[in-house]
DNA sequence: TTGTAGGCGTTATCAG
DNA sequence: CTGATAACGCCTACAA
């Protein structure tokens, strides 16, 4: 009933805990017979190693941490999925925890899953990268590796932290200068989290879209939000109160563009007639909007598996380095040429 | 720089390891002056307690493992946060597994999570409920305790495993009733994914809903879904195949539905006017479609909170039940009066 | 009130 | 190749 052990094993076998240990492990230094033999009984008898003794003595818990903002965002939900499979396939476990986007959360949540000796920590769209450096912690006692930190979708300069970014910037240039190609000129931007790195970038990359396209810059047409549904409705009166109203909207992310979609149709605005839209991760529902959403696709589960891939790396000793992954866009039907006004 | 133990700060302030530890947890039998001593040395020094040290010898964790057919979907990203909050509320942590949708992965990974010794295990959606009697592990060696097994939406008798469930029949009844006062007599059903057994139970809803409405059963208007956007393009054709065709559906869930939208917005099938549609789960982005999703609602955050809940119950060795959590429908756009055919 | 000793299940370092 | 033995960091009788 109880759990069987390395001990009950051993006791069965006629030898001792240690050349059961090994036998598990494929020591070299073992019989072949001894090894097969111990291997069956252990399968017969339902042995299961105990994570955790095992974690004690070799200071590694086959356990990464992962703090999110929120998995209910798809895109952090497809980049966990990523990690999760990438983590499975190496025999790992992610201990995970959410910040529902507070900093000071994101913090304690980083610090409970180090407790857990966590041997490598993941964190998705973190709001608070300068605390990181400080928090380096689960050293090593053989190696003196500290437990490696992967921040995605962002970064922060410091030893043993790595990142896996988006080419935000890139990405909002060419989805402006997608529109600028269709024919607009009065090309809005709805703004992410106020925090996020990816806000600054995306919105710098939109920026830089303008003036690389001949257009003058437009501070009004730079509005707040928070990469959330909500900020469609919200985001639509600005939109339509400006003088000289913009033809086309870039949004932070997909969440935005749906939600601006929605009070579109709600308010009688046309899409892609009277204004044009582009999302931002092309998350699976942005296919199935209506019209559909024209977007930039940021390959999410990859980035997932890269950070796991990372951290791994760094555990074995290996170079690793920051990653940058391209985005492409997804021309749907979301975005057309600017239709002229009925005089 | 290598992390600070017990032993530690038994040295620097002149005690036993034994009397620093039970400082720490507050243990009644020792000097309130050592004690704060030693708690402010202890905070001082940064000293974070070892849970993989503390669960080899407790034999508990302070972790639940959760495993989750895919939390891409976001129903079981609100539950996931649900059980989140209230785990990290009460200082426990959170293992994750995904398991494709796949029972025996499902299987496997709760394994892995037992591997670890979490203190209870919730399982989202289960695809083989029927396996986890023989799995019963993780025995407490003082109380005799197994951990204790939480079914989100899935039902198994055994000892030790309880569900915590959402009245789907009567979801689905209350659906169809709607549509049928609405006026319409040809309702279809797009089923969910086979193994579930929600699914199931949504079915039967329907079906009794047909009949409870004096509407006679129509076989050919069950039609089989995965409970994906994808399935909705598929099922409109069938829709339109069949002769005599439906003026509503109701889908086996939100995204289901939401395929069904655009599938129809696609083909110029006006929702509701020539085709009702409802969904079920009543996830965020229902609101945020076009025309805004009727959907039953289910309450995803509350049945994880509730899961962990039940475990914390078991933990404790208080009495605990299985729960069934009631829905409701959210009147949206999508459902309306058949329209009248026009010759 | 405090210290001592034993042990949780494994791995690792030695001798044999 | 195998078997004692000592950790790993913490908790908990039991003894003082």
């Amino acid at each position: 009933m109880s759990p069987v052990s390395i001990v009950d094993i051993a006791r069965l076998a006629h030898v001792s805990p240690s050349t059961v240990s090994r036998a598990l492990q494929d020591h070299p230094r073992i019989s072949p017979e001894r090894r097969a033999e111990i291997q069956m009984l252990a399968e017969r008898l339902g042995y299961r190693p105990s994570q955790v003794a095992r974690g004690l003595v070799t200071g590694r818990t086959r356990t990464f941490g992962v703090v999110a903002t929120d998995v209910t965002d798809p895109f952090v939900a497809e980049v966990l999925k990523g990690a999760e499979a990438a983590a499975r396939e190496s025999g790992y476990g992610l201990l995970f925890a959410m910040s529902n986007r507070s900093p000071v959360l994101e913090i304690e949540a980083a610090e409970v899953l180090l407790d857990h000796q966590v041997d490598g920590l993941i964190v998705i769209s973190s709001r608070a990268p300068e605390q990181y450096g400080v928090l380096a912690r689960g050293v090593d006692r053989e190696t003196g590796v500290l437990a490696p930190l992967v921040l995605v979708n962002n970064e922060h300069a410091g030893a043993n932290i790595f990142s896996v970014r988006n080419d935000n910037e890139g990405g909002a240039r060419e989805a402006v200068t997608y529109l600028r190609h269709l024919g607009h000129r009065r090309i809005a931007f709805i703004a992410g989290p106020a925090g996020g790195r990816s806000s600054g970038e995306r919105l710098a990359g939109y920026r830089q879209g303008i003036l690389a396209n001949g257009l003058g810059p437009a501070p009004e047409l730079v509005l707040s939000g928070a990469g959330l549904l909500e900020d469609g409705p919200c985001a639509l009166d600005a939109l339509l109160g400006v003088a000289d109203p913009p033809t086309a909207v870039m949004c932070y992310n997909d969440l935005a563009a749906i939600g601006l979609l929605a009070a579109a149709a709600r308010a009688g605005v046309r899409v892609p007639g009277a204004l044009s839209v582009i999302g931002y991760d092309n998350i699976p529902l942005s296919a199935y909007t209506v019209p559909a959403l024209t977007t930039v696709e940021q390959p999410k589960a990859a980035m997932g598996r890269e950070a796991v891939t990372l951290c791994l790396r760094v555990l074995c000793g290996e170079s690793a380095a920051n990653i940058v992954l391209q985005g492409q866009l997804i021309v749907r039907e979301s975005a057309g040429p600017p239709q002229l006004k009925r005089s």
